[in-house]
DNA sequence: TTGAAAGCGCTAACAC
DNA sequence: GTGTTAGCGCTTTCAA
């Protein structure tokens, strides 16, 4: 704090520009007073004030990443596979919460672009709405949608295949008669996983609330009142896990009276009792392709937008 | 992009210095001048570069935050009552993760200052080995430990008295013969509690690995081969579910046959069958006393390093 | 390969 | 209350 790239030249005889190029490793310099500003720095304790480089070079070296709850493993696992794929690449992490409201993520993205962000990972939290925050980052920075996207923008996307998912699921549960607990399609993901469940022909029982174990667990209750089908097919595991809890505070037996599943994989999915079949999402894939895409973007190399879609593999459990 | 406080300046016919204090909300601006800033910034669509104003004011209203693994739910919770906390203050969240690693750890924290964090929110991964971090950044910035604490270093911290939760656990149980299946005691929790179940007389039979769900179903096999205690006490949720689930694969009937405990109660320890039980660690509380000692440090209210600990509450399920 | 000098866009003295 | 001006610390032309 006070030691600025003056000091470190002025130590190590030369001028600020000699400097500035040879901390930043340019070449262009004389290995012999590369070796000095080297040791000027160290000598003096020199912290380059990263701030005043951006200023100049309009670059942060950061990336922002708004994620609808971090609380939910899911999307905390997605979070430090991100985190870890930035690790090598000395970019760092500005991390915002939307809570599943699209308000909020408008002015979690303003402030991200406020600061500045070199690229945005988004979690659209909802499939309209979120399109006004998307579109403002879009047009200044380098986005990709994680996990969730925005109906009809065209803007690169990295997630999962939820429809192939859910058919692989009802495929393997065969099942006469099931119904589906999943949330209101306000986000993309809760959309594709109803839209799967219908098309894949499983009939049209479905049970519509959010993402939350509170929701599981009344709708269970419901369930129980309204006669139990052959399976109930949860819209994600945290739901699933909720539904579980109820069935066991009420006595019914999974999977010997009603078959359950989830969707995602998350590691308290297969720590419950019984441990819960579901579809997984290979969070450390998604993660390390969305920041390639973004370093692609970053470096020139693409400009077009890229969507992919990774199939998602069926974890076959005792819960169904 | 590309219009900056100048031009906002000249449109409204006001000098850049009118234009910044009426964007800033400085008072000494006559309200019709500040009125025709605030319509030119918006006719303009005039988008402040923060970057810029940190630089000359020596502040990012951004704070850092370090914790050990995101992925854990009890630290993601925390993140976000953090998060929560800052909204209304405009400030950001500048998230890392240290993986446990006091390497890791060391950088993350440096990066951070690079970037000029105004504050630090530091959950030390290590009791000893995280001191430098730690003391890197206090020396340059307000740091709050959170839940965790480096040992013997004059640095605020708020968290959890663990002792008195691992005492009204143990009070609880009033078992015979029980058994601590633990962490290596390298962050102050494990050490705390492990500590706590000593003193308070309930015997040296302690299995220590680490706050992994893989570690609590190894220590259950162990357990069960060398013959079961009335109760097992586990140093965190994750610990216990672990357990809870390897019980489970072998048939043996939980707290029939054994009872279990856990600590932090993560949303996921209700949701297991049994439902756990557990030490309630209030995080809205946590971070809103940490947000709070951030808070006063940087408005200058307080200069001495703060110490709080709450006590946790149990939370009777019937796992134990 | 190097140095001098001009800003990046903003805030904070300082003068009026 | 307002304007002028001098930087914040760095990178990047532009000349040499």
């Amino acid at each position: 704090m006070g030691v600025t790239i003056h000091d470190v030249a002025a130590h190590a005889g030369v001028s600020v520009a000699t400097a500035s190029r040879a901390l930043s490793g340019q070449r262009g310099v004389r290995q012999a007073n590369r070796d000095k500003v080297v040791a000027a720095a160290r000598e003096l304790g020199y912290e380059p004030n990263v701030v005043a480089a951006s200023l100049r070079s309009r670059t942060t070296h950061t990336i922002g990443m708004v994620v609808p709850r971090i609380g939910n493993p899911f999307f905390a696992t997605l979070v430090e596979e991100v985190e870890k794929q930035l690790q090598g690449g000395n970019r760092s992490l500005l991390l915002a919460n939307s809570d599943y409201q699209p308000e909020v993520e408008r002015r979690q993205v303003q402030a991200l672009l406020d600061r500045r962000v070199d690229a945005l990972l988004l979690i659209p939290c909802h499939r309209e709405r979120s399109e006004e925050a998307l579109a403002a980052a879009a047009a200044r920075i380098p986005v990709v949608q994680l996990d969730l996207r925005v109906d009809g923008f065209d803007a690169s996307w990295v997630g999962v295949d939820n429809e192939a998912g859910m058919r692989e699921l009802l495929g393997h549960l065969d099942a006469r008669r099931t119904v589906f607990v999943g949330a209101e399609p306000t986000d993309s993901s809760a959309q594709s996983r109803l839209d799967g469940y219908r098309r894949a022909g499983a009939g049209d029982e479905v049970l519509l609330g959010d993402f939350s174990k509170e929701w599981g667990e009344k709708a269970a209750g419901r369930l129980l009142s309204e006669g139990l089908p052959e399976a109930v097919v949860c819209g994600n595991d945290v739901i699933a896990l909720g539904v579980l809890a109820e069935f066991a505070r009420r006595g019914v037996r999974v999977p010997q009276e009603v078959r359950v599943t989830g969707f995602d994989d998350i590691p308290y999915a297969e720590l419950g009792q019984p441990a819960l079949t579901t579809i997984r999402q290979p969070q450390a894939e998604i993660a390390a392709e969305a920041v390639r895409v973004l370093h692609d973007r970053l470096a020139g190399v693409e400009t077009t937008s890229r969507r992919t879609a990774i199939t998602p593999a069926l974890v076959a459990r005792s819960s169904g």
